[in-house]
DNA sequence: CGCCTGTGTGGCACGTTGTGCCACACAGGC
DNA sequence: GCCTGTGTGGCACAACGTGCCACACAGGCG
């Protein structure tokens, strides 16, 4: 918890460090689940790969099968900031729709790296298909980013809305981004694919799933 | 897998004693989870307490926090029965909403016996609160039954329905399910309450999540 | 510059998880 | 009463995940 009494970001030289092992974890632990099954790889094997010890493995991770969480965290953060800095103008169903895109659809100084970023992700869901453990990652991720979501709708939305309500809708966008994930993983369309691709099938899936969820303007 | 020439269900004596036991060690799993905390608790401390050896029980069930599925999955299997015996007459969300009053509504010969498993149910999901891996089997039984509900739902609408619609119709309608029963186990309500009760629950949740999903008839 | 403290890391030991293998007991069919 | 198939228990073992201690290094102080 460091302070940051200047505007810009100063991570410390540790941090970034930590920040850097974690990543580095993060890879290699994806690439093997991906290449060998998750069954098939063991932490000593992940933590000998990115170069730390098996006991400093544990300290970033709690289990070996959550070391690939920061992967798939990634596009979930840049999805709910978008949503949480969108104008007040649009209704709740447009900000989703928004955020969606620009969380899923590759652009800017970084398209190659969130292309990167979806490619691993669907290299993880083809290995879940075989693996119970990796698949809990996945449903757990989806679970937190449904709690996340709650307060963010809850701002775009009246405040007199029902929370039973808001719990409904962050669920729904929920459900209609992992299925856009999991439906694009199964196919074979490139990750910037227009009509095929997850932003694409991401905004399919929240049109057919928050039509019925009512959203009162904010 | 076996054939049953006669009508009659005629469960052989060693299969008895197979779901027998299975049965025996969900409920003392469920009952050591709730009351100590599923991190507590040992795979050899539920074995013990279900009379049976720590090798039996892992052919049984693959990991400790997988022996209570069976009562979590009880209810489920009646819902998905009730569903696919609907009458063509109704519509899917009509038909969706009676079963789903049906499996939630402690009612019948064995009104006691879903009360209890309702309720150890609700200790099973405060317990998850503060333990992971017992969260995930939450989840993952919640992620089959929406895979079991793909098929079912396809059977009740019209013939040419799109897939993925087909599948977003079955995570709104899992997902009220399961933000039902979650809502339910953090309040205090008995599970035959007519207002706060998982059934009433249910059916708000139901009614909110559905409503954008096109239902045309079978 | 040398010391000191706080923190990240590695090594070790340990309880627990989950599985392969073999021997035994018992229900069901000849 | 025998035989076979299958469920069970005991044992050994790799892997998981954690507590504990010692070491290394960045950063602050005199």
């Amino acid at each position: 918890m460091t302070t940051r009494p200047e505007g810009a970001a100063r991570p410390s030289l540790t941090e970034r460090r930590k920040a850097e092992t974690e990543r580095e974890i993060a890879r290699h632990a994806a690439e093997l689940f991906s290449a060998h099954g998750a069954a098939r790889v063991t932490a000593e094997g992940i933590a000998q790969a990115a170069g730390v010890s098996l006991r400093t493995f544990y300290r970033y991770f709690r289990t070996k099968e959550e070391a690939v969480t920061p992967l798939l965290t990634g596009g979930v953060r840049q999805w709910l900031a978008e949503l949480a800095a969108a104008p007040a103008q649009l209704s709740v169903a447009e900000a989703l729709e928004r955020a969606v895109r620009g969380a899923l659809t590759p652009q800017g100084p970084h398209a190659d790296l969130q292309a990167e970023a979806l490619e691993s992700t669907r290299g993880l869901l083809r290995a879940a298909g075989g693996d119970p453990a990796l698949r809990s990652v996945w449903l757990r991720v989806h679970a937190e980013t449904e709690e996340a979501l709650v307060p963010v709708l809850g701002q775009l939305s009246r405040e007199d809305t029902d929370p039973l309500e808001l719990r409904l809708a962050a669920a729904a966008a929920n459900a209609a981004m992992r299925i856009a994930m999991e439906t694009w993983a199964a196919g074979e369309a490139g990750p910037d694919d227009p009509e095929r691709g997850p932003a694409a099938l991401a905004v399919r899936c929240l049109r057919g799933l928050t039509a019925g969820v009512r959203t009162p303007r904010a």
